[in-house]
DNA sequence: GTCTATAAAGTGATAGAC
DNA sequence: GTCTATCACTTTATAGAC
């Protein structure tokens, strides 16, 4: 685990903690320093002093949540490679690694489960722009490692194809964490379980559908050359 | 068609045609009154006589941009569902009769290409939020209608389920409207065909396998996609 | 209808007292 | 380190002249 050089209490920690709350609340665009500073009980000074700037406190915060799930990401991903040693890891096992840290780290936030989601996804939708460059190519690794291993479970779809694929699962999972109570809305009282984990579950078999697209699904051995044109 | 009450020309247009190209260009929330009366030329008090408030222009962008999209979805679906004389649609043409119209509108748009992707995806995930009560209920009328287009398509796929599937279809869509530039930088030159048709010809393909996940394929008549590719 | 001038409130950032 | 006071701007909205 990589740490992070983030203080355990005081000032700075307050800050971080108001601020995450108010993003997470209101979205990032509608908190002000003054927001942050009251709910923090610290003068409005104190932003400027300990972090330089508002756009430098939002860095802070974005990264503080979005380090601990990148890393956990990766464990998993070791762990499943370790697991079935040099051979491909079913598609589904890796789609968790990427969704379970989430709902993970939404246990350990100071934060309620819904407004964590929802800073959770937006961030994510704006693909890490405004994180610090360092986390940045943190994230272009993880990105990497995990088409990796989607290449090696899915062989015959194409790199490009399989970015796109990969990109529309992303798409799925932002609007499943910005904009989870929508379909809760239809389904009034009916749905079976509506804890995040069911619905990730949900997101997972979708989105191991749309990956394995025109994939023949593996019988017994290998069979004929397939050739899939991948578009 | 409906008619909606939209000027052809004058002060108005002028203000919806600037304030829908800054949207585009730079967000909704990063434009003001004073950048949107610059470049349609008017006093800043403007938009207040014209409109009432800057929000209410915001509406007024939105609707114009949605509803020709609204429209022709649902004329495609009425299509779909006359050509198929009361048999199920299937799930692919459907997911086209969802995703074409936003293709066409584009080069209908005064707009360029990829921010005219950008505002209809960013409207499109702030989920009606801030439109006309009128639009919104044509919008929940729309989903109902392609919900129960796809039901019938996948009768074994249970409600709830079909409303989660959906949610992330729309989901890879949003993500790809309004990060279309994300995939495309990895696939430097190598790709086959990055026209907008080309990427939602994928979006398509992925979204209907995640659809029908689970759902036994029908092997009585001729099977497979073959005729189904008419991107 | 169009425009200028201005109100009233908010913004991020900082100088300088303590 | 902490805090107040304030700077220099920007925001939406509107009153009132033309």
């Amino acid at each position: 685990m990589r740490e992070m050089t983030l203080p355990e209490s005081g000032p700075k920690r307050k800050l971080l903690d108001a601020a995450e709350r108010l993003f997470a609340e209101r979205g990032m665009d509608a908190v002000s320093i003054r927001d942050i500073t009251d709910v923090a009980k610290t003068n409005v000074a104190a932003v400027n002093y300990h972090f330089g700037s508002r756009e430098a406190l939002m860095s802070w915060v974005m990264a503080r949540v979005v380090v601990p799930i990148h890393e956990e990401r990766l464990a998993r991903l070791d762990g499943l490679e370790r697991k079935w040693s040099g051979k491909a890891v079913p598609v589904e096992e890796i789609i968790d690694a990427i969704a379970k840290p989430i709902v993970g780290q939404a246990r350990k936030s100071g934060l309620s489960e819904s407004p964590f989601y929802k800073l959770v996804g937006r961030i994510f939708a704006q693909q890490a722009d405004g994180l610090p460059k360092e986390i940045e190519a943190q994230l272009v690794y993880e990105n990497d490692r995990f088409k990796r291993a989607f290449a090696k479970a899915l062989p015959s779809v194409g790199e490009d194809e399989l970015g796109w694929r990969m990109h529309f699962m992303r798409g799925g999972l932002i609007h499943l964490l910005t904009h989870q109570e929508l379909p809760h809305r239809q389904a009034r009282g009916r749905s079976a379980d509506a804890s995040m984990d069911a619905i990730v579950g949900r997101w997972v078999r979708f989105s191991a559908a749309g990956l394995r697209e025109g994939v023949e699904p593996v019988t017994s051995s290998k069979k004929g050359p397939q050739e899939l044109f991948d578009f």
